[in-house]
DNA sequence: CTCGGTGCAAATGCTTTGCAATGTC
DNA sequence: GACATTGCAAAGCATTTGCACCGAG
């Protein structure tokens, strides 16, 4: 994880825009991005930076999450709850998600050929793909050995 | 559509439980539901049963929702927006979604190989499906036409 | 110096909850 | 009659917005 290209996506990004300013808050934020392994919520990312001593707002941190987005160094995800959920895009493969319904937790997984069924799909219809996701929602085998 | 056959799963999961009745408001939802078309929200199911004459609260449609989620006649879905949509789940296909986000139109696509891939995915993670979608998120034909 | 960004608090919109009244079993 | 279900309004949350102040360019 390059924090320095992430950086320079960032500053290209808002200087592309022409109007955008880069201010320090927007960098807080993408370096605490970049820290956190896995999933996070807007709650647990603004927590982490009150806790590291940054003096942030909420609305910032909102702000500033779409921002990362349109510059596809974070992706969004809406699962089940009514909670966006976030994580860093930036360097990863494309991958999708088993939920576990029971504790919470999320699978990650990278199949080469679901992509090209959704290349597939997209042509036959006509359709310009910008992102997508695959949720697969059950048990996993922790819970069910519980069980 | 059979409306018969969804009364009946109504009906026997609600005995099965032991305790939960039949109402003459879980039915009225039932037979709205069954009658729309494609996606749906709470607001116009709500709205659908109200100038039908249906005396309801939203609360009850909450309720019965998530009564008819679990006996398989509805299915839940979370796009990319803070409202949940639904659709009849009931004598219906497994099939997944491509949102222009444009629009807001939702076109539905059914594949069969998308299904195998989510078994082997599971047999390999040894995980229970239990549901899934796969959302495709960005232009349609049209929206491409206009731009 | 200009105007975009920030912080705060209030507002919004979907969903859930508390509780008295209702109606099923 | 007991108690699950309903309706209503109020409460909860995640997210957005309005606006005065701040600070990047």
């Amino acid at each position: 994880m390059d924090i320095q290209a992430a950086h320079d996506i960032l500053t290209n990004h808002l200087k592309s825009t022409g109007k955008q300013r880069s201010t320090p808050e927007r960098f807080a934020i993408l370096d605490a991005v970049l820290e956190i392994q896995g999933h996070f919520d807007v709650e647990g990312l603004y927590y982490r930076l009150i806790t590291n001593g940054i003096k942030i707002s909420k609305a910032t941190v909102y702000n500033t999450l779409v921002l990362l987005q349109e510059c596809g160094l974070v992706s969004k995800y809406r699962f089940a709850e009514n909670t966006s959920r976030y994580e860093k895009a930036f360097g990863r493969p494309h991958h999708h998600h088993l939920i576990c319904l029971e504790c919470g937790d999320i699978i990650e997984f990278v199949d080469e050929k679901l992509e090209r069924i959704q290349d597939d799909v997209c042509a036959e219809k006509n359709f310009n793909a910008q992102s997508s996701t695959l949720q697969i929602f059950g048990t996993c085998f922790k819970c069910k050995k519980k069980a």
